[in-house]
DNA sequence: AGCACGCCGACT
DNA sequence: GTCGGCGTGCTC
């Protein structure tokens, strides 16, 4: 017996399949789509390989004398000829081998490096401190402890108590080999614990039954459910406001294909896969459900993905990678909060989800119904023009009622002198907010409100000397921290450039906010929610019950408390820092800055009390921010059509965006040259070729970049073209290049 | 990507 | 002579 399989690379050259020869001891153990161990090339180390195809000896013609396949790795397949046919569009599609987009269909915790064979976990190792911060802290200074990642460990374990190794080993990138120094140095200790709470077990749900839809739900409902009867692929957009009930849509029209005997995926942002989303589904559908989540245990995960290969549920409930899940005979996807930047994949293969869903349902007669308060505007222009179904939503059932949103000129508390964050507006409403014991949420975007180092008599801010980025600092254990790469410079008390030891840390944290909030009101009670806060499992939402539960006061958070969580008692919300977000580059900048703003506005007033929502800025009569106080959204696009239009961006162009990168800057901008040049050169006029250019961020981790877009309008013909010039640039290209492919990115700087 | 092969200059 | 730097080419 011989097999062809794919070797586990992502090298372009290694992209083909490979033959092997079968050992008669491992002949009934052969299924296409297993994982196989192999030896190739000259490496010592073993490969794993995936079946794609056998074939009978009689009628394989030999070119080559065949390898022995070593082992057979599964115990059960994933992948039938249907996944293959998927994988193979996915690497054509995004540029990427078709190995990696397998890799999207295994189940999770398949680790695809090294000879591991089985992974068995029953319980998990979690890491903690053996000794006091403050002896850390004393030792980092006196240099006993030195290794970046060693204080990188050790200062996160000072603010997280309970920690998983594999958090850990994720969160941080640090291996486990580092974690095993620093237990031997006696810092720390590992320790096993039992598995990880139950998301399900842990819901006390009670089971709910479908509501009466308002009139606009049911007009919707009834549409999506005709499209359902039909068994055709079709698309419907369900554009309605926060609050307007679009769940209830969903579960609604899940029933429906349950009654079909059809299945459904519904898919939510990551960071809204919470407690309460899941709740929603459960108590409707009970055991029916399965939830994928990346912050359940991998062994949760797998036997989650083992029961959706065994037909044993008909809803799966997941983030992004969920639309791969092992489900048959699908009737409906749902992608709710569809405008959401999570649903396009930042790592290879770099898919979007909306792409790959519309391919799946396609190929399953299926329908795909996406929602959002927000749509995202190329989704909107499709159902403007007829490809997608508009459904609207256009009031909240009950009183619920929109909050009043208030932008504030920063430019007139200028004048009147007052040079805190907080203008005085928002100050006045904070108070009034404590006075009537309701909650406030300070809402900060990240970008322009984290804390850097700088020299007051040079003037220099505090770089990282492997990327062109300013690094972090943490006040609490005072650190230098870089976000690129993991650089750590520690108790800095003179400027690298002049020497000067006048050093103040400039920009305003989460941190600096609460403590000018306890100086404005010295009892007022705060809590913090921003990246260093929430690492662990249940950390996001523990400070979020605290919120609630404890009746603090104000919760300063980054983005992260933007979505999905209802607390009645918040009825006023600050916004800060908008102008950065509107002052970006990006041409998806004013969509991300209307759908993200309009997002945390509406956390105001969720319950019975009236909402209110303040937004400081320097530029009030922005579009964008008069179209989002007025609730507008269609104002709003009907300008930044016209900005796509003008300018040629999607949806009026594919955009296929070259990173190329290398620690050689000569190799890096001869390379970037050559290639431009080859995609210039006789190209059909298929697709307009822009000048390599410098990203916002020149070098990370040492390695200097350069990009290169081009615009075009992608059908066969153009991939054909531009899979034909990278094989030429590939000819020539030095190994210290690396060139990275993104279909329609995101963010183009 | 790795790794070997092979061609050429440098040095005990 | 032979060690090693790196360009080239292959992986079933």
């Amino acid at each position: 017996m011989i097999v062809k399989v794919l070797i586990n690379t992502s090298v372009s050259k290694l992209n083909k399949v490979y033959d092997y020869n079968v050992p008669k001891h491992l002949e009934n153990n052969i299924e296409l789509g297993k994982r196989v161990e192999v030896s190739f090339g000259n490496k010592k180390d073993t490969e794993e390989a995936i079946i794609v195809k056998i074939v009978k000896d009689e009628e394989y013609i030999s070119k080559y004398k065949l390898k022995d396949i070593i082992d057979v790795i599964d115990e059960v397949s994933y992948i039938d000829e249907n996944r293959l046919k998927l994988a193979k569009n996915i690497s054509y599609l995004y540029f990427c081998n078709v190995y990696d987009a397998l890799k999207l269909m295994l189940p999770p915790g398949t680790r695809t490096k090294g000879s591991n064979k089985k992974i068995d976990i029953k319980k998990e190792t979690a890491v903690r401190l053996i000794v006091s911060p403050d002896k850390i802290m004393q030792d980092i200074e006196d240099n006993i402890i030195s290794s970046a990642k060693h204080i990188r460990l050790l200062t996160f374990l000072m603010y997280n108590d309970l920690v998983l190794l594999s958090d850990i080993i994720e969160g941080l990138n640090i291996s486990r080999a580092v974690i095993k120094t620093v237990e031997k140095k006696g810092y720390i200790q590992l320790y096993k614990i039992e598995k990880e709470v139950d998301l399900l077990e842990e819901l006390n749900v009670e089971k709910s039954y479908p509501k009466i839809p308002t009139k606009e739900q049911k007009y919707a409902i009834d549409k999506i459910n005709t499209k359902i009867y039909d068994e055709k692929y079709s698309e419907c957009l369900l554009f309605g406001v926060t609050g307007s009930g679009k769940t209830e849509v969903y579960l609604q029209v899940i029933e429906t294909v349950l009654k079909q005997g059809r299945k459904v995926i519904v898919l939510v942002p990551e960071i809204s896969l919470t407690y309460q989303t899941v709740e929603r589904f459960v108590s409707r559908f009970g055991n029916n459900v399965a939830i994928l989540h990346s912050k359940m245990t991998i062994a949760k995960r797998k036997e989650e993905y083992k029961r959706i290969k065994d037909g044993k549920v008909d809803i799966v409930v997941g983030a992004r990678s969920a639309i791969f899940a092992p489900i048959k005979n699908l009737g409906l996807v749902i992608i709710d909060e569809e405008h959401d930047s999570s649903y396009y994949s930042g790592s290879t293969p770099k898919y979007s989800t909306k792409e790959v869903a519309r391919y799946i349902c396609k190929d399953n007669n299926a329908v795909l119904l996406l929602g959002s308060a927000t749509p995202e505007i190329s989704c909107f222009y499709k159902a403007k023009n007829g490809n997608i179904d508009l459904l609207e939503l256009k009031n909240r059932p009950g009183n619920a009622v929109l909050p009043k949103i208030e932008i504030v000129d920063i430019k007139e508390d200028r004048i009147l002198g007052n040079t805190s964050i907080f203008p005085l507006r928002l100050k006045e409403e904070i108070l009034n907010n404590i006075k009537n014991h309701e909650q406030t949420m300070i809402f900060l975007n990240r970008r322009g409100y984290t804390s850097y180092l700088t020299c007051k008599d040079c003037g220099k801010i505090f770089k990282c000397p492997n990327c062109d980025v300013a690094m972090t600092y943490h006040k609490k254990s005072n650190l230098l921290l870089c976000h690129y790469c993991s650089h750590v410079e520690k108790n800095i008390t003179t400027c690298y450039n002049c020497s000067s030891t006048n050093i103040t840390s400039g920009s305003i944290g989460t941190q600096k906010i609460e403590e000018e909030l306890k100086e404005i009101y010295p009892n007022i009670s705060t809590i913090r929610m921003d990246a260093d806060t929430t690492v662990t499992r249940n950390s996001h939402q523990e400070i979020l019950d605290k919120f609630k539960n404890e009746n603090i006061d104000v919760l300063i958070g980054t983005q992260m408390i933007s979505k999905g969580h209802d607390i009645p008692n918040v009825t006023l919300v600050g916004i800060l820092g908008v102008d950065n977000m509107l002052a970006m580059s990006d041409y998806t900048a004013s969509e991300k800055a209307y759908s993200n703003i309009s997002q945390v506005a509406g956390r105001a007033g969720r319950g019975l009390l009236k909402g209110r929502v303040i937004i400081p800025t320097s530029d009030p009569n922005n579009y964008i921010l008069k179209a989002i106080v007025s609730n507008d959204y269609e104002n709003f696009y009907n300008k930044e059509i016209e900005y796509r239009n003008t300018f040629n961006y999607p949806p009026f162009s594919d955009i296929v965006l070259f990173e190329l990168s290398s620690k050689d800057f000569k190799i890096l901008k001869a390379q970037a040259d050559m290639f431009y040049n080859i995609l210039n050169n006789d190209n059909n006029g298929m697709y307009k070729v822009f000048t390599p250019r410098f990203p916002f961020i020149r070098r990370i981790n040492n390695k200097y970049r350069i990009n290169i877009l081009i615009k075009t309008k992608l059908n066969k013909d153009v991939y054909n073209e531009i899979y034909k010039k990278i094989n030429m640039f590939n000819k020539n290209k030095k190994k210290e290049l690396n060139m990275s492919i993104t279909k329609n990115p995101t963010s183009i700087s």
